[in-house]
DNA sequence: ACAATATACAACCATATGGTTGTACGTGCT
DNA sequence: AGCACGTACAACCATATGGTTGTATATTGT
């Protein structure tokens, strides 16, 4: 699974802030769970106002974490798995930098023991 | 690699939080590659005041992804791969949470033809 | 045509954030 | 002892954030 981040410091910034709130990663679970929702159908299971809701899909559309599509009057909120793979690769290379520090310990220790010569 | 999440809602904030900043994140990848830094060294490396620095090691440090220790007169800084581990299991599990979305169909996909009853 | 619903968006407010400068304190070096 | 260095912390400032209410516009259903 090889998912190059391809964003800018200021793409980052506005992903892991996106991420940086309870209400808006439970909508990214719902919408990434599959759940058909509408902005409005969204607003009613948080106890804020429809206008605070409508702004925190706005950071998550402005994150690239969701798109949303209009079909009727509403506007149906989905997941966009590749902008969450995309977060999830960054630190998944930081991870990767702390292990890097071990791997040339690691590479001796895996070394067969060596013939007299 | 299992990674249990563990964390509050309020902790899950602050950690995406720390990671939601370029400088921040340029810490958090000096500090998990090993680089022994003190938090003067650190601010050498940034055009803002030492104080600033100071002020974003602390967010890192509220966030749990890296920890201070005393070496004379400077304070060590050093990264908690940990924490960046939770962190980068709570993006996995929301990636898991898209795909489960599919694995029923996949399942049925699977299955080997039935015969005739 | 009309009422109800879903959204968009502006204005406003309190608090948080990211930066600054200034001051105080502990540690190291000569 | 005395000075330089590294840190801590407070005060201050401009802007961003997360919430509110209110108003306007598009769509649906009767």
């Amino acid at each position: 699974m090889v998912v190059r981040a391809d964003l800018t410091d200021y793409e980052l910034d506005r992903l892991f802030h996106a991420l940086a709130d309870t209400t808006r990663r439970d909508i990214v679970a719902r919408v990434m769970a599959g759940e058909e929702a509408s902005v409005s159908m969204l607003a009613g299971r948080y106890s804020m106002s429809f206008a605070a809701v409508q702004k925190h899909v706005a950071v998550l559309e402005e994150a690239g974490l969701v798109t949303k599509y209009p079909h009727g009057r509403e506007r149906i909120v989905r997941g966009n798995p590749q902008q969450l793979a995309r977060a999830s690769a960054l630190l998944h290379q930081l991870e990767q930098l702390w292990s890097a520090r071990f791997s040339q310990l690691d590479a001796v220790l895996a070394e067969p023991p060596r013939r007299k010569e």
